[in-house]
DNA sequence: GGCCATATTGCAATCGATTGCAATATGCTG
DNA sequence: CAGCATATTGCAATCGATTGCAATATGGCC
């Protein structure tokens, strides 16, 4: 077995080995060309022979800076799984990647909306230079108290125009519109919403359903919206039970969620219902499987890509001392299969 | 507006306030009980009343422990995308939760598997204390090098008993042994394997694709196996197209992921194959997908949550000085409708 | 040769906690 | 009341880097 350096190399050791002093070795690392260009080769050259890495937290607790950024992931207590929903993971993805570009680490937490103060838990301690929220869940009061408190933070959720700290998100409500004035001009007459208002995002999308609705001259039920969870099982029971009753004079289902709507397929086509003539269904999101199902779904695609390089983008600004402002970003009608009656 | 100290309260702070000096205040807030009672409370009391969080950087420079896990998913260079696979969510939320429950928090990576180095990135510079690595890859070397290194970590891939390093897995061979053998016995004669056999787990996959065949005394035909990456879409194309020629004689896939075999129905029920009775499909990894597309999709379920849970407790039996060591986690046959022909 | 500008390097303080050890106070024993 | 054990607190060093400022060296100019 190779023996390896016992102790991990420290800066003093470098420069003691380059024979010059800290701060010499300190600045020829970050190639500050106040140094020598030959000291600054040496001392990186020796640094890199004996596998230094700069110690990350000494180097914070210095310049009060972590480079770090901490995603947390809201979700209802009653949700006992943390993340699941796929659209999630998207959006994830996409702030991992950029974050990584921008040279900041990441720290992940899923938190129950009820639990622990997770800013001064991540901020305050200087965990994290900014933190980014995904999901306001049921109105959260505790996102509005971290604008007072000066942390910078972003939240990925519903931009209504009214919250006082900046929110990035799907224009929910034109996408929603857009779904059930497509289910409209296939012919649907009665379409149920599926999905929990008490959410804001998807009370802006109930809210773009009834405006699709009442443009068409359709007075929207209340007992149509079914508060369901963001998963397949939800949208599934939801549809074989609640809407039981409902299904023989329902055409259309409007599902808040690509996986919602999933459940909601295989409940009908149990049914021996048929998706799209019988009855049409839209989801929201764009997922990768959504294209994928038989028959394909219907969505509306959020740009899961702009939006997360976009919360990336706002974050860092903000925590360089500019602002961070909310945005709306467009979305798109997705026609596959489950909506579409041909001719 | 509120007016908030302007500076964030340090432990001298609170020293000063509660008029003590601050290595009783330290340990004051740890609860030492060699503090006298009442001052402990009193500290606790005025840093409560000031919200004062303990600096995590300076505490981890202090004390050489970031209370910190790194996780590292690795994905291959060509697959742009870093997290797409439902399964790797699954998996991820179960180590967040496992990690929050420990008290430590979690750093998550993506790393294209020809990234730099990311065991001095997180482990030599102190960003953490050990290290999750999801995914073996098409055999990384420089996993094996951690092993020497002296780096905490553990490996969630294929533990084939040769490797010099803790993994902890599904029994991949097993289960697709299951997957396999459960085709034969619904009737299936000439069945195809969707997978990547470069990355370890599926290359397990394969040979217990290929003891099943065998045990049926049938010889495998290397042509029926397609490498395919962990997309539906990749599984879609490549059922479309490279298994276009073959379809008729064939009567079953074994597809390597979920995601994998949902591509490929959706290609089958194009060409008006009728799943499962000319054809019988069986994937891998029982996302929560699997049990709602139609129909369902038969699949050996990975204990995740077991899975989760161990690759927490081993990496941090290692990190306080025990052993870690590699395991094998049963995995189980879930028969739907994807593969089921009554009677 | 004297003087000043410029280039290069090092000293020492600092970030905010933790902790070994010494110091002090208190109480009890014989 | 001396003497020692115990309870409680504080001093000062330490973790490993960064950085303002001072110190030194070098070169050029008149």
């Amino acid at each position: 077995m190779t023996i390896k350096p016992a102790k991990t190399m420290t800066l003093s050791d470098i420069a003691r080995l380059a024979g010059v002093s800290e701060s010499t070795a300190s600045r020829a690392l970050r190639d500050n060309p106040v140094i020598n260009a030959q000291t600054r080769q040496k001392v990186q050259q020796i640094a890199a022979d004996h596998q230094f890495k700069v110690n990350a937290t000494a180097r914070s607790l210095r310049t009060q800076k972590s480079h770090t950024i901490a995603v947390i992931i809201l979700f209802d207590a009653k949700t006992q799984q943390a993340i699941t929903d796929p659209f999630l993971l998207d959006i994830l993805g996409v702030i991992a990647d950029e974050l990584t570009r921008q040279g900041y680490d990441m720290l992940l937490s899923t938190s129950k909306t009820t639990d622990k103060d997770w800013r001064s838990y991540y901020f305050d301690s200087k965990r994290a230079d900014g933190l980014i929220v995904i999901g306001q869940g049921e109105h959260d009061e505790r996102v509005e108290q971290l604008s007072n408190a000066g942390v910078p933070f972003v939240v990925w959720g519903a931009a209504t125009g009214t919250e006082r700290f900046p929110v990035i998100g799907s224009d929910n409500r034109q996408g929603a519109q857009l779904a059930v004035t497509h289910l409209l001009a296939q012919g649907c007459k009665r379409i149920a919403f599926l999905g929990d208002i008490r959410h804001s995002e998807i009370e802006m999308r109930y809210l773009g359903y009834q405006d699709a609705l009442q443009a068409a001259g359709i007075q929207p039920e209340a007992k149509l919206q079914l508060n369901t969870d963001f998963t397949a099982q939800a949208g599934y029971l939801q549809t074989q039970q609640a809407l039981f009753s409902e299904l023989g004079s329902l055409d259309g289902i409007f599902a808040a969620s690509d996986a919602i709507a999933m459940g909601a397929m295989k409940a009908l086509l149990e049914h021996g219902i048929k998706v799209p003539q019988q009855l049409a269904l839209v989801g929201f999101d764009d997922i990768a499987m959504s294209a994928y199902c038989t028959p394909s779904l219907t969505t509306v695609k959020q740009d899961t890509h702009a939006g997360g390089k976009l919360l990336v983008a706002q974050l860092l600004s903000r925590i360089n001392g500019g602002k961070a402002a909310s945005q709306l970003l467009p979305v798109k009608l997705i026609e596959r299969q489950s909506s579409l009656r041909k001719e």
